[in-house]
DNA sequence: GAGGCTTGACAGATCGATTTCTGGGTTTAC
DNA sequence: GTAAACCCAGAAATCGATCTGTCAAGCCTC
């Protein structure tokens, strides 16, 4: 391998000088530059990454850890995650939780091994014991897609957003409401607020899958929906929100199996908006959420923080709407 | 930062023995393990991976690059990598070449600097311009989803999968035929050549979007899908394969939009068979391609490559076989 | 109990960069 | 004309691990 000491000798400088040529840290004269430079397109020469992370305690990397990657929502916020930090010379690591809080605290750990220069970071629930670590400043941290106090985050109101499909559901005259997905999530906390104070009794809002529902999405939400609408036989009319569009699919397809009719006997809506809505008969409605703005505001965020070197600045909380897309499911 | 010489001095041992419990590489008296390890778990330490890297010139990382990550079919051979890597100690190093010759060697260039132990690929054509780096043995490289000659690969026939379409459309009475997709591909050889060799005349073979498609997917294929079939009216049964499957959906439903009946009219055949297949109206029929083993296989031999610093043996060359699922759309 | 062998542990070299310290040579200032 | 300021570049320390060389201690064997 060829190293730094090489071109240095190759140009006749010092190992300091071709360095400074490199980072750019320290002004060198003209005329040894370009011949530092020469050797280095000679020899193709790159850094190695690890003695300069090492020497310089700043790795130009950066740890993503998610809680799913199949689903297309995190796959298209990775997408725009990755595609920011290399525009500005960073690289991704990438792990998945796959929704285990024994994982994610396992992923940090590692990860900061790694000496990685920040995080960004999804994650599994309220209860993570990484948020204790991000909140005592251990580790340069911005939140993805939930919104917590006192920490860098980037998000979507899920609150806002179930709160568009109940007043959705109440004005196409939806009078049985059921939630697919865990209770403890704000957008059934945002939806169930606003069935409530306009008047639904209790007893209409249904939530289906309270359990860990995070593996194998799919075949879980169709065979659960399944199961819960094959018992649920009534001539009112079901709106259905569901935690993420595949969850939604999975309810779409499993009332088509059983002859109900979408939208007029079952509304549903999915979120995330994610491209497989417009891509399904019938189309299906979604909460949307700019994934774009999300990686790259995070990306911007995270580094900000990291280049300035600015952690005692009060936290960055980016909330950005929701929308509700209405198509041909609701 | 807390480090190695840390833990030493609190034990009362050299440096060198607390590197020796830690990484097992040799015999420690249990004593003095017990008492570092003691410490080791006293300050939650985990040993510099930069340093560790640098000195022992292996990163425990791997690099992989794909050509898109927002194609399930990716994303699901990403998150298989990911996980098997994670189980093996390894991280995983993620890029996203976007379908650019110039960013793929980009990618590996800067990978390369990182230290990365080797890589997984999904390269973007047969004149990548990485090939020759990988040939020359210069990174140790394990393509997914391709073949080529002298490479480790891990790859499914795109022939043999063009051809189990082709065959199926025969069979099922097809007169024209379409192929939604680059020309180049091999999926595309196959689906063609069965066709000629069964007699189909050569006009009735049409290709579409022969450009460089990868970008936007979805709207591109709907689009492109649409403004064929509107002057593409003929009462002769249409068999349509798409290169993947969110190409296909977007045929589906352009042909839905022009009042196409599928698969009556028009028969509709995605690839890579992703989650999205089951999950739409009408659901899609597919080519299968177990990306799960893909991705399992993939890393395994890449580690073996490296663990057993196994160079000069010949590639291992593994190609699984397709499986067309049948569904509504054909 | 002397010599040979194995085992355990330390000191120190090493990996390939960054960065500080230092000093020679020039320019600017008064 | 001398002092102060400044710019460049080299030597050497440093980052935090791994790994080699060395030596002492313990255990047999004869």
């Amino acid at each position: 391998m060829i190293t730094m000491k090489d071109i240095a000798r190759k140009a006749g400088v010092s190992q300091a000088t071709v360095s400074r040529v490199l980072s750019g840290t320290a002004a060198v004269s003209p005329a040894k530059r370009a011949v530092v430079m020469e050797w280095v397109r000679k020899f193709d020469f790159e850094p190695n990454r690890s003695a300069r992370s090492l020497a310089a305690s700043r790795s130009h990397l950066i740890g993503v850890m998610l809680p799913d990657l199949v689903n297309p929502y995190f796959s298209e916020i990775l997408c725009h995650i990755e595609r920011s930090a290399a525009r500005s010379g960073y690289n991704v690591i990438l792990a998945n939780s796959e929704g285990s809080l024994r994982k994610e605290r396992e992923i940090f750990k590692s990860l900061k091994a790694r000496q990685v220069d920040g995080f960004l970071a999804g994650l599994v629930s309220p209860d993570s014991p990484v948020l204790n670590e991000i909140l005592k400043q251990r580790v340069r941290t911005v939140v993805v897609t939930q919104d917590y106090e006192g920490i860098d985050c980037v998000s979507v109101s899920h609150f806002q957003g179930g709160k568009l499909v109940a007043e959705h559901f109440l004005e196409s005259g939806v009078e049985e409401f059921a939630f697919f997905g865990p209770e403890g999530d704000e957008k059934f906390l945002g939806f169930r607020d606003t069935l409530l104070n306009a008047g639904t009794a209790e007893e209409n809002i249904e939530v289906i899958g309270n359990e860990d529902w995070w593996l194998s999405m799919l075949n879980r939400g169709f065979h659960r929906a399944r199961e819960y609408l094959a018992c649920h036989k009534t001539d009112r009319r079901l709106g259905v929100m569901a935690v993420n569009d595949p969850f939604a699919l999975g309810v779409v397809h499993a009332g088509q199996e059983l002859g109900i009719r979408i939208p007029k006997e079952m509304a549903v809506v999915g979120f995330d908006d994610t491209f497989i809505c417009v891509n399904t008969r019938p189309t299906l409605s979604s909460v949307s959420q700019p994934t774009e703005e999300i990686g790259r505001l995070a990306v911007d965020i995270l580094l900000k923080r990291i280049e300035s070197n600015a952690d005692g600045e009060t936290d960055r909380n980016v909330c950005l709407e929701p929308r509700l897309v209405h198509r041909e499911t609701s």
